[in-house]
DNA sequence: GTCCAATATTTTGAAGTCAAAGTAGGATGT
DNA sequence: ACATCCTACTTTGACTTCAAAATATTGGAC
């Protein structure tokens, strides 16, 4: 129960770390979240859809952050050639430079847990990963690959 | 950084089996901590920017969530006899009442981590405090007591 | 082949967050 | 007394989230 209050603080203090962190690029967490995931995609592009679980957003969120980045020019919306029905968003050039550099910083600056030695913060990882577990989140998704690591 | 990742998801999953529980009664989470807020208050009342430092939330945020509480009767705001600048959110009777209740149907269901023992538990909110304090978070308040336990 | 159910995305609407600006009242210094 | 600064709350605006409804397309059943 102190357990819950602590973990959402803590979430809320790392969140708004790597928002500060973000501050200069202009990107808020979910959108540096979907920009990295195209960069991280081998064609630079996935469908929307895939998107919202990969990230484990809801789909109109997705519609949201890509609309949002698509008016930056740093993603295009084009049509799968598969499928009318889906649209993919795919990386642009700038897109990936805007990727490379926010990743950069947040690694260099934010991403480590003040207060806690490395063990400390695996340990605190197996527990939370064990808890997701029983919680049912972690399972394969359709694509036969976790949603998250 | 996997640990940052599982603190935000895991954050995600307790927030929506809280929200889950909580559907029932009409109350989102800000709403039920605000009115337990003030539910445990000595006089069932206080000042809304003294809420926004207890809860950590922007004044704004203050104004809106009251509001909502206003509206639905679980709340009135009432002038300061002190300082005319100061607005009371007092809760009313049938405020109490639903905060009695939503307490109960949190700690009946959702309020345990599934997954983990009581001592892990206690062991993951050992370090998270740890880093909450290296964080300069939980240090005492204007009122000198700290603003969260 | 046609109809119908499932899937993919977008739109719309309610809630929440924060930041910044506006208003009002208190407190302080000269 | 008056100017000034600080504090408390609300308003407005941008952004986020989710849920539910609308649209378009696909694919299977008959």
């Amino acid at each position: 129960m102190a357990a819950v209050t602590s973990i959402m603080r803590v979430q809320q203090l790392l969140l708004s770390r790597i928002e500060e962190t973000l501050k200069p690029y202009a990107l808020t967490f979910a959108a540096y979240e979907a920009l990295q995931l195209l960069a991280l995609a081998r064609t630079g592009s996935l469908p929307m859809g895939k998107m919202g679980r990969r990230l484990m957003v809801h789909p109109a969120s997705v519609t949201n952050v890509i609309s949002r980045l698509e008016q930056r020019g740093l993603v295009e919306r084009c049509p799968s050639p598969d499928d009318r029905r889906v649209v993919l968003a795919k990386i642009t050039e700038e897109g990936s430079a805007m990727a490379r550099e926010a990743t950069a910083a947040l690694n260099e600056s934010a991403f480590g847990l003040p207060g806690l030695t490395q063990g400390e913060a695996a340990e605190i990882t197996e527990r939370l990963v064990a808890l997701r577990i029983a919680a049912g989140d972690l399972s394969p998704d359709a694509d036969g690959r976790p949603e998250r690591r």
